[in-house]
DNA sequence: GTGGTCTAGACCACG
DNA sequence: GTGGTCTAGACCACT
C-alpha cells in the first residue's frame, strides 16, 4: 500500500494536482512500484484531511494518464509500463531543479553559494 | 524602470502571488532598488499577457507589505527601508531552497546527484 | 427562504451594496427573521440577473457584519442576535428618510407638498 | 452664478452623475434659472475637492442634454427652454419620492409613521 | 448542489 | 497617461 507520509497540503497549487505530483515523485524515488495498491478514495481523503471528491479528481487524472488502473470494486493499482519511470523522471526532476536554479540565479545567488546552501539544508533535513 | 525579463507564468500558483515573488527576488539580487519605478499596471499586464486586475492585486499585496508606494494617478515606486532587503532574503531564499530540496529528497535524489544536476543545469543556463 | 420580490437593480449605487440594504430593510420590517435561509449565490444571481460573484461580495459584507452565517458547501442563514434588529433600524431608517428629505428640500418642495406627494404615491403603490 | 452650497460627495453614485442631479434639483427648486452662469470647471473642481476632469465630464453630460451651453471662451450658461423645468421635475421629483416610499414600505413603515418621521426630520433640518 | 477564489474586462477618479 | 473599483465568468474544494 502506497504511503502518503510527508504529504502536506500547504502549497498554493490545487490539491488535486499536488496528489499526482506526490505519487510521481515516489515513482521516481522507486518507493512506488508497478502493481502497488493505492489507498481507497475515502481512506486517503481522511488521511489528508481533504474532500473525497478532490481525491477522486486526482485519481481520475492519474487514470487518464494511464498511471493507475481501477479494477472492478474500488481498489486502484499503479500501472507502470516499461520506461514510464524514466519518462516521469525526465518530466519532473529536471523541471523542479531547473525552476530552483532559475529562481536562485534570479536572486543573484552564485553557484558556490547555492551548493553551500543545499548542503546546509540537507544536513538540517536529516536531523528532523 | 524594473525589468520583468525572464518572468514566466507557468506555475500552478496564482499569478498575483508570483509577481511579488519575482520582485522580491530582484530585491535580493540587488537588481531592484529603493526608489525604482515599477511598470504601470497596464504595461506589465500587457507584457505578461494577463489582466491588469491581476497585476493590481499583486501590487496591492506589495503595498500592504510596505514594499511599494503608489498614489492614484501617479506612478508606483519601490520603497525599501533599511534592512528590508535582508528581511526578504531570509524569508525567501531559504524557503525556496528548502521546498525544492524537500521535493528532490522525496524523489530519492542523493546529495551528490543533486549537486551534479545543479552543476549541469547551471552550465546549460549560462549558454542560453 | 428569503424572498427578493420587489428588488430592482436600477440605482447608481453598486449592486453589492444594494443587496445588503434590501435584506436589512426586510429585517426591519420583520419579514426576515433569525434562522431564515438565504437563496444560494447562484439562485439569487440568476434571479437578479447579475453575476454570482456580486452576490458573493454582498453576502460577504453581511457575514463580516455578523448578520449571516455561511459554511462552505452548506447553505447560508440569517443570524440576528438580540437587539440587532433595533440596531439596524436606527442605522437605516433615519438615514434613508434623511437623505431623501434633504434632496426634496433641495428641490424646494415644501413640507405640505411632500406629504401630499407621499400620500399620492402611497395610494398608487397600493394599487400595484 | 450658481451656488453649490450644500453639495456633498459622499454618495455611492459616481460624482459625475451627482453634479447634474444637484443642478437639476436647483432648477426644480427655482433657484437655478435660464441664463444663469455656471462656475468654471476649475473653480467648481476646487470648490468640490474633485478632479477638473470629473467636472468636465458632468458638464459634458448637461451639454449633451441641452441644459447648458458653453459660449466661446470657457463660461457656461444654463439653457432652459420652455417647459424644460416641468420635464425635469416629473423626471426627478417623483422618482426620488417614489424610491423613498418604496424603501420605507419595504421596511414595514406605515403611512402615519412615515409622515411623523418626515415631520421630525424636517424640524431637525431647520435647526441645522 | 454549496461557498470561496482567481482571472478578466470595463469604468471611475486622479495628475 | 496613472491607480482603484465593480461586475463577470470559470474553477476549486466541500456536503
Amino acid at each position: 500500500m502506497i504511503s502518503f507520509e510527508g504529504f502536506v497540503v500547504e502549497d498554493n497549487a490545487p490539491i488535486y494536482l499536488q496528489i499526482p505530483l506526490f505519487i510521481k515523485r515516489g515513482v521516481i524515488a522507486g518507493t512506488i512500484c508497478d502493481g502497488d495498491e493505492l489507498p481507497s478514495r475515502r481512506t486517503l481523503s481522511a488521511l489528508l484531511g481533504v474532500n473525497p471528491n478532490t481525491v477522486q479528481k486526482a485519481y481520475k487524472l492519474l487514470e487518464d494518464e494511464g498511471l493507475i488502473v481501477s479494477h472492478s470494486g474500488s481498489k486502484s493499482y499503479m500501472h507502470l509500463r516499461q520506461g514510464k519511470r524514466e519518462e516521469i523522471k525526465n518530466e519532473l526532476l529536471k523541471q523542479d531543479a531547473e525552476s530552483l536554479v532559475l529562481r536562485l540565479k534570479q536572486m543573484g545567488v552564485s553557484r558556490e553559494q547555492l551548493i553551500f546552501l543545499i548542503e546546509e539544508i540537507w544536513q538540517r533535513g536529516d536531523n528532523i
